[in-house]
DNA sequence: ATTATAGGCTAATTCCAATTAGCCGTCAAC
DNA sequence: GTTGACGGCTAATTGGAATTAGCCTATAAT
């Protein structure tokens, strides 16, 4: 990796872990094993460090964005996928999807970042509140009303059903961030609320 | 107010709005009305600021919970409050939740300054997750438990039926604190998350 | 071969925020 | 009515962090 990304790189650990006001560019200069001064000939200031995060951040989301776009609005991908879902599959969905923003290394410090950052200003709580409120809540009611249409799960309110499933996997997500030892705890209650998702949704009326 | 108490007060504000390490000490004085070098005369230093109003918070915490405590675990008070809880009275308690959390003043300043501050050190990671997942878990868990022993609600799992009450209510809280415009949307939100809570652990079976 | 550029370093410089020094008025207690 | 503590002020002092200046090497293009 050049240094230049190295920079963005050790910068985001140690904006995630103390916040930019509280890492000097000396530290992240001695992660990447050069002296500070030397960081002004790839970012013209800290600030400018910080946004390159943003910057790239923003980019991986379009990205990311646009995969699921392609997946989510081609009918004939969607029917295949869920055609047989099933509780143990739906339970896999929510684990799968707890721990991949758990463990997912870049995703995982952008995220404890953008928690302590998130006030300093509008943009910022923007792209928080799109990134763990609104993009979660309509990518996955578009997934459980998927489920609904095929019968899978019962409701006529998607976007509160949605907010059942989630809120719980935010929540615990937040805990494990501050607490990584309360993992093992979080896991079994996400799988008792996964399980008890099901039994209150499931087909199990029909 | 005496000096010493306003300094706490308005500290809190700029903490809360702002984080520790971009709140200066002039800034602090400034709104108490007096020169930085005079809080000096209350305070050792910033972080003493800081320290106290932990202190503070931590006060606050312990008498309510030992009158929460008083409440909760005498069984004669108990039964006259929850005897007669229907559905209306259930949404009743969890939009007076919400919004006592999201429009106290002190307690909103309070939250969003551990949210900021969260990462700093592990006693601030303590103090956010006793306040607002362990307390608040087991603290409504005893209230949702003593509706299900009423026959008010129906599980086999009070716990994870407590995290089903609160979990949405805690995200709609981080979303409003974040953007008090969407608190409108919020409040629409939460009612229907309520209504859709009561008919799924209500005693519609029976 | 020359030269320009990229990227590193050391040694300032600058700025700014926290804190200290030291002075002063008020007021309550003796 | 003197005194001491309380709480305020102005004017340093300190210390540290960001940034700039200016130099040096390697390498890649002309």
């Amino acid at each position: 990796m050049d240094t230049k990304h190295r920079i963005l790189d050790e910068a985001l650990t140690l904006f995630s872990e103390k916040g930019y006001a509280n890492v000097y560019v000396n530290d992240i200069a001695e992660r990447v094993g050069i002296k500070a001064p030397s960081l002004y000939k790839h970012y013209k200031n800290k600030q400018a460090i910080f946004d390159a995060i943003i910057d790239e951040m923003n980019n991986r989301f379009m990205e990311q964005a646009g995969s699921l776009n392609i997946n989510g609005m081609d009918p004939t991908k969607d029917a295949d996928i869920y055609k047989n879902m099933n509780e143990e599959s739906m339970i896999e969905l929510g684990k799968s999807l707890f721990l991949y923003y758990l463990h997912d290394d870049y995703t995982k410090r952008f995220r404890k970042m953008l928690t302590i950052e998130q006030f300093h200003d509008k943009d910022l709580a923007a792209v928080y509140q799109s990134q763990y409120y609104d993009m979660p809540l309509s990518y996955q009611g578009m997934l459980l009303g998927l489920m609904v249409a095929q019968g899978v799960l019962v409701t006529d309110n998607v976007p509160i059903m949605t907010l059942h499933f989630y809120a719980p996997i935010y929540l615990l997500l937040t805990v494990c961030d501050r607490e990584p030892k309360r993992e093992k705890e979080a896991l079994k209650t996400l799988e008792e609320h996964l399980r008890q998702f099901d039994k209150l949704y499931g087909r199990t009326i029909a």
